[in-house]
DNA sequence: TATGAATGAGCCTTCATTCAT
DNA sequence: AATGAATGAAGGCTCATTCAT
């Protein structure tokens, strides 16, 4: 009937639903984290989660359902964190901050950020660009504001790969040190700006 | 007693199953580049070969033993490019000639290259890390050689995650381009090495 | 994780699952039976049981639990049929008691028990001999209370092993009339023991 | 076409031929030996035989046919064995000596043995009863001879049933001490035998 | 005639999802 | 609303047998 991807079947209205699908929301990443993708399953979910599967399923109404709201989650508190630092941090230090934000970001939870990632680009639609987007321009603005002007469209979305393949690569290292990759990110992401043609 | 992770089943002894391999192993590709994981099933893959399941698995013991090959195909062909530059190319130009083969290698088939990594990192136990070793180590020398020396371990990591992350994310908004995104990585990568602390 | 091979998946907790569990063993019991180890099959057991292939899974790990379940089910009942005569009849009439009883195990599903004995000896790993070792010592307690004090090790081994002979062969004529076939198996026994070397 | 159970496909015409029959014969029994039924495969025992599959195909249509072949052989190795001491042994020492030929048959390759009876017992038809039913005869006379003339029908079948009793159990349990079976096995027997009703 | 590549029915098992209680 | 038993499509893999070379 619903079954098209979509949002979670109910919002919660109680305070004890709210903790239910935090839970299970929590047990999922849990899993994608101990496990990897092979045992991430709606089951272990609702066994992790302290739930009967019944009741996931009252919650979400598909097992994709859960990955995106886990995708978004991770988006969201990126998206907040950034758009704070845009907001507080002068023009010129802007990117920087921006920078150390997503460093930081990708190190709290460096193994479930990229499968996250993975489960993402498995996704049969792709899922809610809107925060993506909405990183991009931050970035663009961000760029513009501190005077790199050569291209900034398509140079926002590069300063985004580089700092994503950085930081992907450093976790899948075990590379914990949020300073020394900080600096490296900023380095490299700074370095192709300035870089002349 | 064979289950183990490792070669093929057979080697060909004959012309037919040389082709036979061949097959398989390009079968397992367009359905990866097609379907992606969803679709990458045994029978399918068989199906595409035009080959019986049967047939399928006098080559190949394992589903995992075909991605493994795969890889490793993959791998070797770009590492071959790459050692074939490093031997032709002065030290100076070294590091430019082994990025634009990477992007070149990387957008022949950037759908099968990005679900080939993302196989390679659900793979029970991590493949043979030679080719990367290698790859690596080229790197390493190439930035020495061209006068990179302030910390070539880690640095020929992050170049090539750097290298990686542009050209991934190229491949994922459809940026077929070789010229212009071997400009951009080049202008990373070299930006990267030449920015001071 | 509990992947070992063991007891079923999950306790019966409800009325229901326990009938299951029971409808699922009687089912495998009735295959056998009817169609031999040939016809042995998962799916034909949960066809058989009207259970979903889902859920036979759900209460047996594996097929091999299931045998191995088959096998204690048989074992435990004959020995407690033995113990039971054991315990009641005084120690002359013990061991013909217990010669009836097995007899009568036999005999009520000849077949499931010819084939539980195949299926027993070709377990990758030989099943709980707990409750082969009770049996052997019932009875060598039972011969040296009946003054068959020779060498009770080994003959207790040959009295189960010369009942189990002519029975099963019984058994695979077609041979039903348990009065007839316990006064032989007695005259077998006893003559054994009786024999002077 | 002529795919019922039956005889071979081809009775050798050359030594080669003869030999290569043997051969596949012999990797059979070795493989059932080492491995057990699980190991018994077409393939393997052409690979252990030294021949191609195809040429397996071509002395045996049937996998089958080559378990029965198997059987016969062993069963008609006994049988001349004991025909040959019924021949040879005067009445009253005929049966003792049947009994320790007996033995000494299913010592020989005990586990093979053991194999045997079950494929045999699982074969879709039962195989041509012939040798069985002269084995049954022998003993039936040999009864007679020695004076058991109780009711030697029900008796002869009975003495097979304890002898293979026995020394099946003795197989399981690897006891291979031929002396000290055949004593016990003799009186369990002569005890059976002589044991009033 | 020998070879071995090819075939495919069928087996065991998993897991997302439904539904009776 | 919660529970968990039940469902069944689908996947990986084996092995007896066939057939082109």
């Amino acid at each position: 009937m619903n079954k098209k991807p979509g949002m979670p079947r109910k919002r919660p209205k109680q305070a004890r639903s709210a903790v239910t699908v935090a839970n299970i929301l929590e047990a999922a990443a849990r899993i994608l984290e101990s496990e990897g993708s092979t045992g991430y399953t709606t089951n272990a979910v609702a066994r992790v989660a302290g739930v009967s599967i019944g009741s996931l399923y009252q919650y979400f109404p598909t097992k994709e359902v859960i990955t995106r709201e886990l995708i978004a989650l991770s988006n969201n508190a990126l998206l907040a964190d950034i758009q704070r630092i845009a907001d507080l941090t002068p023009p010129k230090e802007r990117l920087a901050g921006i920078l150390d934000a997503a460093v930081k970001h990708q190190l709290r939870r460096p193994a479930l950020a990229r499968l996250l990632d993975q489960l993402e680009s498995q996704l049969p639609v792709p899922p809610d660009t809107e925060a993506r987007k909405i990183l991009v321009e931050i970035i663009r603005v961000s760029l513009t504001a501190a005077g790199f002007d050569r291209a900034p469209e398509v140079e926002s979305l590069d300063v985004i790969a580089i700092t994503k393949g950085l930081v992907d690569a450093a976790g899948e290292r075990g590379e914990t040190n949020q300073e020394l990759l900080s600096i490296r990110v900023k380095r490299a992401v700074f370095g192709y700006l300035r870089q002349p043609d």
